[in-house]
DNA sequence: TTTAATTACGCAATCGATTGCATTATAATT
DNA sequence: AATTATAATGCAATCGATTGCGTAATTAAA
């Protein structure tokens, strides 16, 4: 603290204690080979000299970066914020730090995130993929590399990368069968993108539970959009000009869920009495919609953590990846007002 | 890309070239004192070779870490979203990495973010801070080694650390003046810590517009919490249970201005009619709400350009920071059927 | 007391890029 | 042709921590 344009280095703190550099490194870092009192005078001289290490040469000498980064689609949900959540509180744990970027859905901004990822020689990477990137090959250095990529939520199987997710399918046969349950016969689905595995399973999902209950599928009855505010308001028209005998709606998200319903309400539909709604996410606004929401709610900061477990274990403990392929994680339908048909409910 | 295990250096470069790794440095670098035709052989075999620079030794050699830290209360917003996709535009431009971490609204964590930003040798800080952060001592250390340090949104006023802002002092005044234009006499402003600068800056335009308008100013009408969903119902009640002849309500968020919303709704208030509503910020439940929030809408991704490109242009340029102590955005009054008590809109 | 084992520590090379200064090669000038 | 600029490149130290190997000192075993 004395000196503040002067950073102090072991080599200072060696000086002042008579004793060698690399006694004091090892000293530091708790090696087992350095005498205890030596070790408490090397951390009194270091906590009172100011010292800082610098994690440059270090990480230089070590040949690692101690740097994870992370890639998602996009930070603006309390989802997706939780899942950073989880993942910082793992992460700095194990000291690494945590790079995050957005590719804001796209496949080329997710690229230049790879890229930029790659040269900033992270020791591994958790990734959640763009809405549309159709492969992988912008992370083939990395695997190539072996430098350990672990994909959540929007996966991409690849046999040499581990996966975090939930059972969509499972969620979205749960979400359908309750609509059903409430006595909807004619259910749209709207989705996302198939090239996802979320979307591709909750769609799948949601033919088994019409399946299982006697209902034939109608691809007419499938809206596959980019899942946003105005892709909901555009299906909600397109439910009440081109399709017939409608009488609930499962969404892949909550979003286009929420605008569907306004869109539908605004033209005198009444929910869930004509039309019962349930979308997926729980985001905040499924309980300010009316009737609230009934959907599919998920912990992100669980995701978080498994996911930045399962690298770090990787990398400090050299745990080995290709065991766990993929990990699935619990999920919830949670019902609301916008459901249910039969029960009124006491709320 | 030949041998996967080894990295190639610039010394591989200068072998395979028969040229010294000055040169190669150089070279990459495009000083202006290398042949082009030397600097294109360079470029090329980089290539081929499957060259990475080496961040880390190059940081230790120039004593920067080309690290840019950023620290938010929270990620899960789309305004934050934005911030970051703005910080993130400007930073990778001129080549520097950013690592965020979230305070989760408070100052513990805010402070062991701090240290780990410190000791992560960051080049620069970005901060909006925690809900309770008291002071900043914790940025000290920034401060006395003169790595700058500049906040955004949730500001400290302090000498030596420009701010980005929006004026919010302003847009609580326009937001309160149009209560009061719709009728309202006795407006409930629910506030968020008067400690942080956004808080007590809209409780004082709601102060000066009511004083501007002849309206006395009535203690008993301010409610300040933590602005959570709970604490706007926990408002709604504390409304209709103790407080008489409230019209209005101007709040610091949407969050709680939406939650008390739906408390009053729940009563049998009529929005805007018996009580019109005002909020801030913008949040994508402000569309949802019924009827939809009036609020304050200010752009992220400015902001987070704005504070990005002061640091960079003070950390590459060598610009003074002390010039701009700070710097206001552009805000609007967003009016939507939440505050129209007297022109019913055509919506 | 001598030898072997154990403990504590130091030496010096290494990681890869950068850069001040020196040197060589080339071009321009007289 | 000799001299002086100018351009292009190389030398070698440096940034700070790490670590394999060697050495000295202390303790235990013979």
């Amino acid at each position: 603290m004395s000196n503040p344009g002067k950073e102090i280095t072991i080599y200072d703190i060696a000086e002042k204690l008579g004793i060698s550099a690399a006694t004091v490194s090892r000293g530091l870092k708790d090696h087992p080979g350095i005498n205890k009192n030596t070790k408490k005078k090397i951390l009194e001289a270091a906590a009172k000299m100011g010292y800082r290490s610098n994690s440059m040469a270090s990480n230089l000498r070590k040949k690692r970066s101690n740097i994870i980064g992370v890639i998602v689609p996009r930070l603006n949900s309390s989802f997706m914020s939780d899942v950073i959540a989880g993942m910082e509180k793992v992460v700095n744990d194990a000291d690494y730090t945590l790079i995050i970027s957005q590719s804001l859905e796209t496949m080329k901004k997710e690229i230049s995130n790879a890229k930029a990822m790659y040269h900033n020689r992270v020791d591994g990477l958790l990734v959640s993929l763009a809405y549309d990137t159709e492969n992988i090959d912008h992370f083939e250095p990395f695997i190539s590399r072996d430098i350990p990529l672990i994909f959540f939520d929007r996966v991409f199987d690849d046999i040499k990368c581990p996966s975090i997710v939930i059972d969509n399918f499972k969620a979205a046969y749960e979400a359908t069968s309750h609509l059903i349950a409430q006595g909807c016969k004619r259910i749209v689905h709207i989705g996302g993108n198939p090239l996802r595995n979320v979307y591709a399973q909750r769609l799948g999902g949601y033919k088994q539970a019409l399946a299982d209950n006697a209902i034939k599928f109608d691809k007419d009855l499938i809206i596959t959009n980019n899942l946003s505010a105005q892709d909901g308001l555009d299906a909600a028209n397109f439910i009440l000009s081109t399709l017939k005998g409608v009488d609930g709606v499962f969404a892949a998200n909550d979003v286009s869920a929420i605008a569907c319903m306004q869109g539908l309400k605004k033209q005198g539909i009444r929910v869930p009495q004509d039309v019962a709604f349930a979308g997926f996410n729980n985001d905040p606004s499924a309980c300010v919609i009316e009737p609230n929401l009934t959907t599919i709610n998920y912990k992100g900061f669980e995701m978080g953590e498994v996911a930045a477990n399962l690298l770090i274990n990787h990398l400090v403990n050299n745990q080995d990846l290709q065991l766990t392929h993929t990990m699935v994680l619990r999920h919830e339908l949670i019902i609301r007002q916008s459901s249910l048909k039969k029960t009124p409910g006491i709320l």
